[in-house]
DNA sequence: AGGAAACAGTACTGTTCTGGTCCAATTATG
DNA sequence: CATAATTGGACCAGAACAGTACTGTTTCCT
């Protein structure tokens, strides 16, 4: 469906609203403010920890603090953080494409997957907290889009 | 993995190469010429007949023919023919979002969802053809992704 | 110093989805 | 009219993922 894992959808959510407390924050706190099961909550911030997202304390008193601002931290990084890197293909990286010599488009994929990547990258995680999106679709590059008049059933 | 299923990959492969022939062309002779399995092909046709991407005859001396020259169809057409709406998160259509109340962040994914399938529209089956990749990313029409200056760890 | 709190890592289970296969409906041809 | 060729739709197996639970390590507080 090229929709990306739940995980990451939460992700996003808990580093939002990490970002809007300056106090190292616990898993259970944060699970408690965002409305995600605490086990799930806290699967996702060890492995934003290990990615360098979010920034740890071990111990009591510990907790989960932003490695850096919200505006600092683009989508694209989370997503490549929960979710591995942003490949469509699998053709990409001298995989498993058993069709490479037939298929005709010898790796135009990448030209796909950079602009999917440009497009993520470009949006940060202070552009999905809530405030309005109208004044920054001007000067941001998001959606114009055509959307073409075709098969969207 | 945000990586799209194989399906569309085939499907692309499979609509480049039917783009190629002006005549109608059956199944196996596409998967002879893909190198995709016949099967897998087969599907990937059906589906594609279905969503309107390609127009379908049946009966003896039947087969598949492109609904639109390859420059009119886009790769986002495709994806969403194969894979379904591209929607990153569930939270777009009013789906099972349990979090919304207090995930923060209403429906900020649409600025990703559109964002993605405005650089997916732009890229056409056409573009996936053997040009040559040397100046796929420069003279193309892909990123005109003013590229922030940060975090594209 | 001892106990409690919180993160770190690993392993397991259930569910969903993709990928592939098989049978039925349809149509041109002889 | 019968036959063969081809698409159309449904079905089944396998893998990947989400979610959960458990154990270990570290640190603060009493």
């Amino acid at each position: 469906m090229l929709k990306l894992s739940k995980l990451t959808d939460y992700a996003v959510v808990a580093l939002v609203r990490l970002g809007q407390k300056s106090e190292v924050t616990t898993s259970p706190v944060l699970s408690r403010s965002t409305g995600i099961p605490e086990p799930t909550v806290a699967k996702v911030l060890k492995i934003l920890a290990t990615q360098g997202i979010v920034t740890s304390q071990r111990g009591a008193r510990g907790g989960y603090r932003l490695a850096q601002p919200l505006e600092e931290i683009s989508i694209a990084a989370v997503i490549q953080a929960i979710d591995g890197p942003i490949s469509l293909t699998t053709c990409v990286d001298g995989g498993d494409c058993d069709a490479r010599a037939t298929c005709g488009l010898g790796g135009q994929w990448d030209m796909v997957n950079a602009a999917i990547r440009h497009a993520l990258s470009a949006i940060t995680l202070a552009d999905m907290k809530n405030h309005t999106v109208t004044d920054r679709l001007g000067g941001l590059h998001v959606p114009p889009v055509p959307d073409r008049p075709e098969a969207t059933a």
